[in-house]
DNA sequence: ACCGGTAACGTTACCGGTAACATTCCAAAT
DNA sequence: ATTTGGAATGTTACCGGTAACGTTACCGGT
């Protein structure tokens, strides 16, 4: 019946050494004899030991763990950063708690559970929102926020370009000939909602276009939404002939809107998504769309969070990752056969 | 300069008392008198006093952490598992670690990593896999396996009940009069292929319809895999009046393929996907399919690895979570008049 | 008044590592 | 032969909790 765990005193007895040398030999410290490293390497062999984790952790205050809190875990992007966060991290010998707290209390609450409690190192907060949650965050916590939080100059952040992304599929309708170009926004609270229409607006103005207020709709990131404010358009008659929808969904949506009144994409309406999500070729029609490299920015968030922990004096650059412009067919020239 | 976090002996020590009644008191021991309680709880109060995580965890020798380990995050089944387990585990006090590992050997070392440095109480291992995978699991740690494992009669697990769901799907199509039913398999050595295909056979035999092996394909979950396959048996003009994909994706390239080769969805052919994913209801037409309550299988298996870790000596009982069909717009009566 | 029992609290050790400092050993320098 | 200094190793304390056990104080029963 084995009992528990070899501990690093079992293997200093097996090894006819002390404890401490067992910990420089796992520790890769130079002052070992050669001869005892090799006895000490035998006898954690032998035992099959394995430093505990937790036992380093209290000894030397750091868990090397992080964690990722993002509104849920099942919404592509947010997956797919934290999936990029956790491949950085892991590489960095750091794990991921992975939680989920949609709103601005079970934030506050797991904040002091991770914090307050001293169970992780550093914070990934995945918010797409414009709100005050960083007030949640104590002083100096080593943090990152994954979306612009410019409002708060001491934690660090990466996010998409968002305006330029918005201002680049625009253009991409304008250069087709477009004027009337309806945007369906996503969430009004959510900072990415409020670059993107700045992007809408900036290329419209480039080109100088007219900036009709009329042609701006809300929408809440959901196919639905999108479905919902198509058929709002056409039933009101708002004269347009393309759609730029802030997220891939609401574009389905759109299509979907478009089609059931029977119009044809891109021949009648031109629609542009963005995000780029996996099945976006498998429309009908695939999807116009802005790409963006999600995993990546989750990446970067690793790898500044933990430069952030490993050098606390280095100064943390925020930075905006690019995007680009995927053309497939829900796209056209302007015609006005409408 | 505040330095670091306060410790139970600061506590005690403002309240005047021994760091064992502090203890008691946060564990709520019964034998602290009324008054005492309070001087000590006026002194956490005032200091703002939290007990560290780790130092419980190496006192007690319990991490109250769980990890869960899936082939990738970003796969919305996968993800929708982890939120759900996240969530129990929450409600329970656990915390979860979600890594990702697709082959078996990137598995074998996180398993070192979470289990040999004792980072974790429990697994919960989401493996569509029919593999070896569960060797690589040490002898009596508390793991949870999703998806069928019944290899393995130690581990516990919870799954689908794939065949009876694949049963459900054809049994649908058999009962608009199809007989001539294209079955587009997921990846060959996940158990759930084998299951969803064993239950398309059952299903053809209960209604005394000769099983074909012409009209079961080769697929991988993409959605480019449907597409080539239907292409495929177009071209080899295999007869078929109605399919069904093994996921909503292949369903996806299933109907894209049949569109692009000048068919109509339902009216020409019938498709039938499976997992009835965020957007099914947006596609073109919207997809009828099987619903699976992925987030449940979740909460399920994180409420099963919990009791084992907290009670060891109960058994744990494995079992499928059922499934129901919903029907949309891409099936429709069998016609003749392709 | 004395005893026994228990509620309330304190003391000490322990979990398994690391850090700081002390000691031993051995080779080169005087 | 003795000194010296750094490499190699050992000793002890410490991280911040909990567990086990010891000590009071106070109660009712005889």
């Amino acid at each position: 019946m084995k009992e528990s765990y070899p501990t690093i005193r079992d293997v200093a007895r097996l090894a006819g050494v002390s404890h401490q040398t067992v910990s420089r030999v796992i520790n890769n410290n130079e002052n070992v004899k050669p001869e005892t490293r090799k006895k000490v390497e035998f006898a954690i062999k032998r035992l099959d030991y394995r430093p505990s984790a937790i036992a380093r952790s209290m000894a030397r205050g750091k868990t090397r763990t992080l964690a990722c809190i993002a509104p849920n875990l099942t919404d592509y992007t947010f997956a797919s950063i934290i999936e990029g966060a956790e491949q950085e991290a892991r590489n960095k010998g750091y794990f991921i708690l992975s939680s989920s707290a949609d709103d601005a209390d079970s934030f506050a609450d797991l904040i002091i559970e991770l914090v307050g409690y001293r169970r992780i190192d550093g914070l990934i907060v995945i918010n797409p929102y414009v709100d005050k949650r960083y007030e949640y965050i104590p002083d100096n916590f080593p943090t990152i926020f994954v979306g612009d939080d410019s409002n708060n100059k001491d934690i660090g952040w990466v996010a998409l370009d968002d305006e330029t992304a918005g201002k680049l599929a625009v253009h991409h309708l304008i250069s087709l000939g477009h004027r009337e170009i309806l945007c369906i926004k996503g969430i009004e609270t959510d900072a990415c909602t409020q670059d993107r229409t700045k992007g809408y607006c900036e290329a419209l103005e480039e080109a100088q276009i007219q900036c009709d207020e009329r042609l701006i709709m809300a929408g809440d990131w959901t196919a639905t939404s999108g479905y919902q404010d198509i058929k709002k358009a056409l039933e009101e008659k708002i004269p347009f002939s393309a759609v730029f929808a802030q997220n891939d969904r609401m574009a389905i949506g759109a299509i979907r809107a478009l089609r059931d009144s029977g119009y044809h994409v891109p021949d009648d309406y031109s629609v542009i998504g963005f995000d780029d999500m996996p099945l976006a070729s498998y429309f009908d029609p695939p999807l116009t769309t802005i790409h963006q490299d999600i995993n990546r920015i989750g990446q970067e968030a690793a790898l500044m969070l933990i430069t952030k922990i490993d050098q606390p004096e280095q100064k943390t650059i925020s930075h905006r990752v690019p995007v680009h412009l995927i053309e497939r067919k829900s796209t056209a020239p302007f015609n006005d056969r409408r």
